[in-house]
DNA sequence: GATGCTTTCTGTATCGTTCCAGTAAGGGGG
DNA sequence: CCCCCTTACTGGAACGATACAGAAAGCATC
């Protein structure tokens, strides 16, 4: 177990000073390529690593970010989480992935043992807006980008990306309207859930334009995992009047929701619709393939990844090594003013849903 | 943006010395209560957070593990990481979860990615053995714990906790046999896993025990996403001679299978019985529900963290900060003596597979 | 009252970087 | 020849914690 080499060793063994050695490794204009090559050598020879914790002591910058996400089962997540990665490990940073894992109590701790790896920025995709703000506008306010990843009110003091998925939502309703459904059940997960409500209204008011109204009884609470939608189903569909259409927030639920209605002897979409959320891969290989509504995944990520970034640099006049240049191109240093990016979702009519029997 | 307080701050604020204000941090035997009570408060009221990057600089401890998995898309990997997870914090270390993506070429940059952020530890599932081991020795040499989550050599210089599905499968094949099968394919991901090869084996020699022998059109080679297994089982599926049975090397693999065989008006298991692998929970909502091969999960993932905090706190006599007196319990320091850890999986019977027509 | 042993606490060196002020060498201009 | 500027490089002080040797005080022992 020898000990690894540290930049006084590979100055020791290039001639340098080890000031020049870690100007070599900052990548510094001042030093001429003939020493850099010089530098390299030994560091090659040697075989140098740099040494993450002194350099983060000493530039108080981990290059890490950190994200936390409501659910890792649900693959919608894991896609946003894999495209955000890439990026930033384009642009030198790291991405360490934490999840609430559908619990809102959760959400503050793990946004802690984030802040605990003195990550540089956060993106926080919460079920409880209201709970974590004043929270993360302290670290925000210790220097830590704080983005939203999800619905945001239009004033809040953070950087947020947003899907909007009114129109449709509102798309989904005339689908279903036009295949002869009335009658439409929603199955969704914690109330807390901002975007959810704003589903929940959208769907109100399209029934409500269509001179239909809500009932309450076919509108079921819900927790995120699998055998929640299922048991959510299974007492929606059980009832002696059941809707012949059901919305579920995520296609997780979607696939619970049709796999309750088989259970129950129902067919899809031959006794019951089902429309579904997010688009995820497997809604299309599951039988019946789910209609759902697709979001812009890699743009949202892009979304995520690069107002991380530019928060990052913005607050960060210092060190010159962590500049990215694509990324201070077309920003102006805005200071307290916040980014807001809003990306439209879209309806996939798959085989869930079909003509009311 | 005001600086954040140090134990200098803390110290002054208490009137302790920061070498006092250390040893509370590092819940020292030797401060009596009334202090440590004392040194607590002044850091409460200063809002004191220990800097992780100054105490890994000083200790050459990160209390971080890293884990890379195959496939985050795939459920099984994404249990396997947050039971890990859990039992690691527990210990208070972090876990950083990052994913090859079903890449081989990827394994070793995902590697020096977390060798980069220098974790303690390193719990490694990969697709090609032969080719991270070199490297992955190297890491350990250095002081790294590396434990393998796989199969594994008897004679590797890692622990290892392996999942023995040899008996499931034959269980599995019997089951199919019992059910009039004779002609039984199989669809397997990149050739270089390791466990695949031990899973064909056992698939070749339960045949040739029964008398029948491997067709070798009816083994397909493919990736391991979704739409790599649904055009495998395509072209399998829509041969002349087609088998009345498929393996698929795991659940995702299978659900694809069976969307394929929908695809091509064939039922299942009516025309085709699918058995899959890991026993994913989706797989159990899934029209029709899988028959699977289930592996103990939960244990499965006990013995990656304990043999890695083992390992961890094996190599390092120095810091009493990291000693956890439940894992010191009955381990000897056995040095080079490496642990492996064997668990078995079980046949779970559901709705895919079905007596042959 | 000197000695030794605890218990409780402290001063200082150290981990491996980066930052900053500054130096030495070389060249050009007056 | 002196001055100034640029280029290439360097020494030493941080960064914020832990490690280690040792000090001071209290108490028991002989």
């Amino acid at each position: 177990m020898s000990k690894q080499p540290t930049i006084l060793d590979v100055a020791k063994k290039c001639g340098f000073s080890k000031s020049t050695v870690s100007l070599v490794l900052q990548n510094s204009t001042e030093i001429p390529e003939s020493t850099k090559a010089e530098v390299f050598k030994a560091m090659e020879e040697l075989g140098y690593r740099r040494n993450r914790f002194a350099r983060s002591l000493r530039t108080r910058r981990s290059h890490a970010v950190g994200i936390i996400v409501q659910d890792l089962l649900n693959p919608f997540y894991i896609e946003i989480v894999q495209h955000v990665e890439q990026l930033l490990r384009k642009h030198g940073y790291d991405l360490i992935v934490t999840s609430s894992n559908t619990d809102p109590e959760l959400e503050l701790p793990v946004i802690e043992r984030l802040v605990g790896l003195q990550v540089d920025g956060l993106i926080v995709s919460t079920m409880d807006y209201e709970r974590v703000a004043p929270r993360l506008k302290e670290i925000q306010e210790q220097g830590t980008q704080c983005v939203i990843a999800g619905p945001a009110y239009p004033g809040i003091p953070f950087d947020a990306a947003t899907i909007d998925d009114a129109d449709a939502m509102r798309e989904a309703m005339e689908h279903l309207f036009a295949l002869g459904h009335r009658d439409i059940g929603f199955i969704w997960g914690a109330p807390t859930f901002q975007s959810i409500g704003v589903r929940f209204e959208v769907f109100r008011t399209t029934l409500e334009r269509a001179g239909l109204s809500v009932r309450n009884e076919w509108v079921m609470h819900c927790g995120f995992r699998l055998r929640d939608g299922y048991d959510a189903a299974k007492s929606l569909l059980s009832r002696a009047e059941r809707p012949s259409a059901v919305f579920a927030l995520n296609d997780m639920l979607a696939m619970a929701t049709i796999r309750a209605a088989r259970d129950l002897g129902l067919s899809v979409p031959g006794d019951v619709s089902v429309v579904g959320v997010d688009n995820v891969e497997l809604g299309s290989f599951f039988c019946p393939s789910l209609t759902t509504i697709a979001s812009p995944i890699t743009a949202y990520a892009e979304a995520l990844a690069v107002m991380t970034l530019a928060g990052i640099e913005r607050t960060d006049a210092v060190t010159p090594d962590t500049l990215c240049e694509p990324l201070r191109k077309g920003r102006k240093p805005t200071g307290a003013r916040r980014e807001r990016v809003v990306l439209r979702a879209g309806l996939v009519v798959r085989e869930s849903t079909g003509e009311k029997a």
